[in-house]
DNA sequence: GTTGAACATGAGTAGTCCTCACATTTGCAA
DNA sequence: TTGCAAATGTGAGGACTACTCATGTTCAAC
C-alpha cells in the first residue's frame, strides 16, 4: 500500500524530495485529465509526459511503465473508498445497525463511483491487466474483513471462516454490480445497485 | 448472433464457400491453440495466421481485427453456456425444481469455465475490449431473461421488472464470481462459488 | 572553481497491428 | 481448351506506441 512502491523496484527513488514530490504530483495531476478526457487506453506516455511539463525520459524516471501511473491511480481511489467503508462500518452495534450502515455504505460508495470518470475508466478497464487485477482482489480482501470483523462481532456462534468467505463475496460482488451498473442507463443502473443491496441484506440477515 | 457477423461489414464476404469455411476454422483453431499456451494478450496475428498456413493479409480478409477473432471464439463459448442453461431451466415446474435446477447450473457452468483455458483468458481479460464487454453484457441479458421466463411462471403474482432486474443481476454476478473464483486458489473459488450458490438460492426463495 | 553524481532530455529502438500494391487462382463463356 | 475478369492470396512495409539510452545539464559539497 505503500504509493512509492511504483517505483521502489526499478528506478532511481527518493531524489531531492520536494521537487521530486511535485513531478510525481504532476504526473499524476496529467494522467488523471486525459483519462477522464480520452480514457486510460487512449491515454499516451508521450502526452502525459508533455501535459505534466517533462521530457518522456523523466516519466520513465518516476514511473516504470504506463500500467504503474494507472494503478497508482486506482491504489489512491482504493484508500478513498475503504477509509468510506471503514467509517461506515465502525460504529455498527447490532444487526439493525448494520443493515443501515450498509445500504448507506452502498450509495455512497455507488455515488463516488459515478461522480469519478476517472475511477470508472480505470475499473471498467480494469481486468484488462494483471497486476491491476491484484490490486483489486487485494481491494476486496481488505475490504471484506473490514465487513467480517464487524460479522463476527455480530454473530459470534457463526463458523467464522463461512462469515469471512461471504464477506469477500460480498465486497467483491459490490464492486461486480457497479461496474454492470454504470455499464447500461443510468435508471437501470441504479436499480441494479438497489436489488444487490437488497440481495445483500438479505443475505447478512439471515447469515 | 450470426457467427459470420465479424466480416460482414468491413470484409469480403461469402467466398467460394467451403474453403472459406475451412479457413474462417483453421484461423479459430490456430487462435485457440495460441490462446491456450499464451493467453489472448500474448496471441501475435502473424503467429496466428502461421499456424493457421495463410498469410497475415489473408488473415485480415476472414477477420476485421484481432478483437473479432476472440469476440468469434466467446461467442461460440457462450452459446455453449446458454444452451446449458437453457436446457437446466426448461423442465423446471415448481421452487424446488428450479433450486435443484439452479444449484446443477452453476456446477455445470463453473465446470465450464475451470475446463477451458481458453475461456478462462477470455473472461479474465474481457473487460479490457469494448466490444467483448458488450459481448458480454448482451450474453448476461439473455441468461438473465432464460432465468426470469422461469420466474415469472413460477411466480405470476410477482412484480415481472423486478424479476428481470434480478435475474439479470444474477446471471450477472454469477459470472464475476466465477471470474473471481478462477483467480484465487482452487479450493477458495470452489468455496466461493458456493457461497454465491447460496445466496442465489435463498434470493430465489424469498423473492 | 572543480568535480562528480544525480537528474533531464528526446531521438531512436523494438515490437505490434494492420494495409495495399501486386501476384495468383478460380469460375466461366466462347 | 483457352482467355480473361473477378475473387482471393501474399508479405514487405506503414503507422503507431511503449519504452531506452547516450548525451547534456544542474547542483551540492568540497
Amino acid at each position: 500500500m505503500d504509493e512509492n512502491e511504483a517505483f521502489t523496484s526499478k528506478r532511481r527513488r527518493a531524489p531531492s524530495q520536494k521537487r521530486s514530490r511535485e513531478r510525481v504530483e504532476a504526473i499524476l495531476e496529467a494522467a488523471t485529465g486525459l483519462i477522464a478526457e480520452t480514457g486510460s487506453d487512449a491515454m499516451r506516455m508521450s502526452e502525459v509526459a508533455e501535459r505534466a511539463g517533462i521530457s518522456i525520459g523523466s516519466l520513465y524516471q518516476y514511473f516504470p511503465d504506463k500500467s504503474a501511473i494507472i494503478r497508482t491511480l486506482a491504489e489512491r481511489y482504493n484508500a478513498d473508498g475503504r477509509q468510506c467503508i471503514e467509517s461506515a462500518l465502525d460504529e455498527v452495534r447490532d444487526m439493525a445497525g448494520l443493515r443501515e450502515a450498509f445500504g448507506g455504505l452502498i450509495d455512497t460508495y455507488y455515488g463516488l463511483f459515478l461522480a469519478g470518470p476517472v475511477m470508472r475508466d480505470i475499473w471498467s478497464g480494469m481486468q484488462a491487466d494483471k497486476s491491476l487485477r491484484e490490486v483489486e482482489l487485494l481491494e476486496s480482501r481488505a475490504n471484506g474483513e473490514l465487513l467480517a470483523a464487524v460479522l463476527k462481532r455480530l454473530k459470534p456462534g457463526a463458523d467464522p471462516e463461512m462469515l469471512a468467505r461471504s464477506a469477500f463475496l460480498i465486497m467483491s460482488l459490490g464492486e461486480s454490480t457497479m461496474r454492470l451498473a454504470i455499464s447500461v442507463d443510468p435508471d437501470e443502473g441504479a436499480a441494479l445497485v438497489e436489488t444487490y443491496k437488497r440481495m445483500v441484506l438479505r443475505e447478512l440477515a439471515e447469515i
